[in-house]
DNA sequence: TTGAGAAATGAGAATCATTTTCACATTATA
DNA sequence: TATAATGTGAAAATGATTCTCATTTCTCAA
């Protein structure tokens, strides 16, 4: 039978206290050293995969690697996704009404049902968008 | 000045051959190599970067590693979607309007620009939603 | 044509996130 | 307490991607 360490609980408070922040593994590394209470690698990986699956965090997948995020209710990330900007590499999590329908729609119409905490859209944001748009001109 | 090699057209020809069909830097390895025409690694990936700067090709990333795809048009992807399903791993291509309204939203009250054709759902597809279902019961 | 210089190529080394291994520590339960 | 089960972390292994550099391929002006 599985028991609680206290490894487990740093790593899933921390978690919690930087909530709508996608931590990747080794910020949570650095995190947990600074709270006095490091927690090796391998060890933070594990963790991270059991409460994944416990359905307690989601994972994000980037081209620097996977993210990492507390969900704060079970029914949430119905309308929830997240923007990743390629310019300035930010991760941007927000609510959305409009994602209900197309949600339906994709279970309905083509069988699929979409993990509604792990939508991630990559683009620009504003301020990347600008810079470029400078860069364009010159 | 740059000239044009017979890998890039290789590789070129060979996205343009499976498209729809997502391909990672070692699938594309290896069909090079049936066809008799095999390119390194180093210059595989130097090309998809350049394809995919110009446009040419885009990126979906996922926890295996990435995964590049031809766009056929210019506004190709303006409501094409992919669909991974955790379960099986496949990758799917999908058209659906129901996205436009959901990028407009994005683009006028969040500012964010988003790549119309890096977006990725995952989830399960019906038959790996079935498997589960079944898994979960025992 | 020719040859200097610009680009591109590919084998292998380097990198970096993630996973595995394994000896050891901790906890549960008999 | 003894013992089996589980958790931990340092170090090694893995695997995708990137970098290095010697070599090849092209371009273009003389």
């Amino acid at each position: 039978m599985p028991y609680t360490t206290k490894q487990q609980q740093a790593i899933l408070a921390c978690l919690e206290r930087k909530q709508g922040q996608p931590l990747s593994a080794a910020d949570l590394a650095a995190e947990l050293r600074q709270d006095g209470s490091p927690v090796g690698l391998a060890t933070i990986y594990r963790q991270l995969e059991r409460l994944e699956s416990t359905g307690c965090i989601h994972k994000i997948n980037t081209e620097q690697g996977s993210y990492f995020q507390y969900c704060t209710h079970a029914e949430d990330g119905a309308g929830c996704l997240l923007l990743k900007c390629e310019g300035c590499g930010r991760i941007v999590h927000l609510d959305c009404s409009y994602l209900q329908p197309l949600y339906e729609h994709l279970e309905q119409e083509h069988h699929f049902t979409v993990d509604r905490r792990r939508t991630l859209f990559t683009g620009l944001c504003a301020d990347c968008r600008a810079r470029e748009e400078r860069h364009a001109s010159e």
